[in-house]
DNA sequence: GTCTATATGGTGATAGAC
DNA sequence: GTCTATCACCATATAGAC
């Protein structure tokens, strides 16, 4: 995507502020720090990037592309459509380090700036599409109820999971997000149509 | 709780670390943005409070506090338990401010310390607690499918509200939280015993 | 491209006057 | 109890040498 036309220097620089953006946030992330970890000196980061907000927003970026990129890649593989929605939320998942796009809406100063937000809006917006989708398949085939709106449904999904992120992070325990995917997807697992499947209109 | 032992100074210092923590976070929040807001000099908070620490402290138990009671009255309600956990999930809320208390789940230096994640854990399982009682009574007497897990549930339901706030504010709009509320309450009232209720034990 | 100065203002706390 | 003065250090950025 950025072809050759990144130094390496530019790319460390990236990749160390996606790693402290996930841990401490925007606001809690320090050019400094970055410098530190990095092990860069001021100057280049002034040269590649026109300060913290336009390095940091290079970082979302980044990150919000990998995250479409996984999740397009569990959603678009075969089979019905609870499996694939149970893919998603089962996936393997550094729980309590968060999500590093999702805590970022926690932090004043990204939601302050367009160009931040932008970014964790886009991603945001994009998985809760992709999983509409699948419901809406899955509505289509008769494997969900076709009361069940896809849009609220996919909604609730990644909520669970945005939110499934502060209850392991409240009690330090992975458990307590596991519980919630278990509980989702035991709704989702009593939510078939309860009569044959709707007839394909194709 | 506390009597007549708190000086008026101290309590606006609590209440204007309330606002900011809110707005802002612990480590966006610094001594002298409280002590402007509150209009009172540094001497007032040194003597009141050992430091940032402690005040941040007061301030998150008593929104804790606030929180717990609200809860408890919204599911202390008679009704079924569908209804109870419909108030919960619909009750008014500054949505795009997000959560006094889950946004603290995000901040590196509440988690880092116990003194100040103590307090948010205490509350966020509180109300998971207070929802998996309603959830077994609705269990209990037939409202819901007997195979449903009410610790699981109460996850659920607790993570569809905090993942909500994510939402909406990566948006900008509080219809993504109704949304994620909306497609609960479908697979909800989708989920009773499909058979008649369970024979009371009493 | 990268480095080291340097600058301005904020952070979090202490000291001591009133 | 509350205030102001002061402190050492950090945050973010600019300037200019190499």
């Amino acid at each position: 995507m950025y072809g050759d036309v990144m130094s390496s220097t530019q790319d460390r620089l990236i990749e160390t502020t996606r790693e402290l953006l996930w841990e401490r946030g925007y606001v809690g992330t320090s050019p400094k720090a970055i410098l530190r970890r990095a092990g860069v000196g001021q100057g280049s980061m002034y040269h590649h990037f026109t300060g913290k907000g336009d390095l940091a927003q290079a970082a979302i970026r980044r990150t919000g592309e990998e995250m479409r990129a996984t999740v397009d890649r569990l959603l678009d593989a075969g089979g019905p459509a609870y499996e694939r929605i149970a893919a998603y939320l089962l996936r393997e998942r550094d729980v309590l380090r968060g999500c590093p796009v999702g805590r970022l809406t926690m932090d004043p100063d990204v939601l302050a700036s367009e160009e931040l937000r932008a970014p964790v809006d886009e991603t945001i917006a994009h998985v809760k599409a992709r999983l509409a989708e699948v419901l809406q398949e899955g509505v289509h085939s008769g494997e969900f109820a076709a009361h069940l709106v896809p849009r609220d449904l996919a909604a609730t999904i990644v909520a669970t999971v945005q939110g499934g992120y502060v209850l392991a992070r409240a009690s330090g325990d992975t458990d307590a997000f596991d519980a919630g995917v278990r509980g989702l997807l035991a709704l989702l697992a009593r939510a078939p149509a309860r009569t044959s499947p709707a007839p394909s209109t194709d």
